[in-house]
DNA sequence: GTCCGGATTGGCAGCGCTGCCAAATCTTGC
DNA sequence: GCAAGATTTGGCAGCGCTGCCAATCCGGAC
């Protein structure tokens, strides 16, 4: 069934563009130059005005800023950064927009960079470390002052690209293991094990784990192995693991769920490499009539408030992935070199296990 | 419980970061210059040859690239953008990052940019028109290329820098209205119809809203609307409604709906600001014993993947919000102005009405 | 009235690249 | 072998702004 699905092209009321062209004029963009010659100042006079920087009178800062209102000026920052030093530019490296907390991150970060004055320039890499090394190399041509990259694993090329340019480097969302300079995160190997250890002093003893890909995502690679240590440090081992060939979602966790149980009836707990995985598998078991934790117990990752709204609130680590985001924003700009902030994670006990 | 928190910071491994500098010469930025040198030709040679445009040949090439890859020479596309006339940037506008589907968006555009070998460079107005006003100025001062911004509603101020930059701009998410250059989108008030046809012919007569916030969300303001004439169509009224003055969440939905039926005990449908909410209403009747939808039928709007995924599935609209992005940031770079394309939208039954 | 120091202002050389144009080099046909 | 044309190449003037420095202005001290 699809309405409204006209595809539908049409020439627009132009009144408005054709406003902005009614002096008749050329449109030649509006310069600093013009600003200067307006307000009867000189060109350098105007800069300091808009940067509030050096000193001007109060009758020229007036001056000026009445012939920017009335020629509608804006500055040009491409011209700016170009001239001064350093750009007011942050590049932020995500590997996916798909999962809700890369835009947590994000949100944070923004949040943050725009209060320092400094605007944000995002990539996505869809968790190809070649991508990675394209996207960063496409984000330094823009001279950022900064990057912002997800994770401590990268390509050789991207490791020396980034070291070579000399920018500022913020690594986020996991401490397990060297950076290049600021990392700002959590310990996924700890949150693996401290799920394994919850799970293990509830008394479950038949727990499985039911993953994605976890080639790519390194973090929840992370997870998986810590995991498994805590299982072992319990004197368990896992009963039994389903991967999915897909990243991570709702769907995935359902699915690997049920294909988890047709090969491992007899599990009493099902660890799920994040929580839409874990809210895949809570949606099987009501489906089913699986009573839960009963029949069996479901533990997450992330502490997404979708999980803490479910009818019983979904077993899982919390993680401070805006304040990761806003932390490492933060450190580029004023933090020192080498600075490690381990943010923790929550352990939250929810009704699911 | 909080674990793995210890705030620690410590001095990283320089290594890496000593070896860039291993050569003891002084790092200046290596600039087109220095390539051209390296390779023994002109500047301008280097920079067709790194922009494959205009005629060089084989062999140039082949130097060009040695001397790039010996110096690991990146180049400054800031200098390029303001020698070139048009920057390859894309400036994106959205109204929020807690709602999965601005990254949906977001995802959507920054691929097919990507492709066109655009940049984008996103600001975020938290859905206020002030905001949006400042962010957009800020990123007309990187001089776009264009400009993505969501919805048709905007400040006199923001339509009058739009319109007096002269950037193409793209309007997107919603159609009902006219745009100012390319809109790409949807009727949010046709969806709103729909969804009270939909739910009218199928018997439930006592309709209730659980909304958001809808004074800064226009796109829902709008499916209200339509839904509300929807309703009054098909000779009905709306038995109730309830609206959380926070953004849409499942924690609002779950909240709402309890509100609402607390008010309006004899419901027998609830329409949803979106699925979200519904989620979040769906939970609720999950928590209650509530039989869904026998005793309460639920709608939804947006189509997400978890709604597909319930135990039973969600009745909703499935809105294309990646499509939307990525015709837009097609329409942008090729498009004809005044472009409008109405995406349509796909009534999903579910199983929940 | 003059001088001094600080506040204010303007001029101009770049920032690193691209676009234009002219110069140099290579082809091709006869 | 040579001219006409095509291909390849280099020089250099900006793009719009900032940073530096010198010039100018002002008020108060002498």
């Amino acid at each position: 069934m699809d309405e409204g699905g006209n595809e539908a092209f049409a020439a627009q009321d132009e009144t408005l563009r054709d406003a902005a062209f009614s002096d008749g004029a050329v449109r030649r963009p509006i310069t600093l130059a013009d600003v200067a010659r307006e307000a009867r100042v000189g060109e350098s006079t105007v800069s300091r005005v808009l940067r509030s920087h050096g000193s001007f009178s109060e009758k020229t800062r007036a001056r000026v800023e009445a012939a920017v209102s009335r020629l509608g000026y804006v500055p040009n920052r491409i011209a700016g950064t170009l001239a001064s030093t350093g750009s007011r530019l942050i590049g932020i490296v995500i590997p996916s927009l798909t999962n809700i907390v890369f835009p947590d991150l994000l949100r944070g970060a923004t949040a943050a960079l725009e209060q320092e004055g400094f605007q944000s320039v995002i990539a996505v890499t869809d968790y190809d470390q070649d991508r990675e090394e394209a996207v960063v190399g496409s984000l330094l041509s823009w001279r950022p002052a900064g990057l912002i990259v997800t994770g401590l694993e990268h390509n050789p090329g991207t490791r020396r690209r980034l070291v070579a340019s000399g920018v500022r480097v913020a690594e986020l969302l996991d401490t397990d293991g060297p950076g290049l300079d600021i990392v700002v995160g959590y310990s996924n190997r700890a949150a693996g094990e401290a799920s394994a250890r919850h799970l293990a002093g509830r008394g479950y003893r038949r727990i499985g784990y039911i993953g994605h890909d976890l080639s790519k995502d390194k973090r929840a690679a992370k997870r998986y192995a810590g995991f498994r240590d805590g299982l072992n440090q319990a004197g368990l081992a896992l009963a039994g693991e389903e991967r999915v060939a897909s990243p991570s979602s709702v769907e995935a966790g359902r699915h690997g769920l049920e294909a988890l149980l047709a090969r491992v009836p007899d599990l009493d707990a099902a660890y799920f490499s994040n929580d839409d995985m874990a809210l895949g598998g809570y949606f099987h078991c009501l489906a089913h009539g699986l009573p839960v934790p009963g029949r069996l117990a479901l533990f997450g990752y992330n502490g997404l408030d979708v999980g803490r709204l479910m009818p019983q609130p979904l077993a899982t680590i919390r993680t401070p992935r805006v304040e990761a985001g806003a932390t490492a924003a933060r450190l580029l700009c004023t933090g020192a070199p080498g600075t490690v902030v381990d943010l923790g994670f929550e352990l939250i006990e929810g009704a699911t296990a």
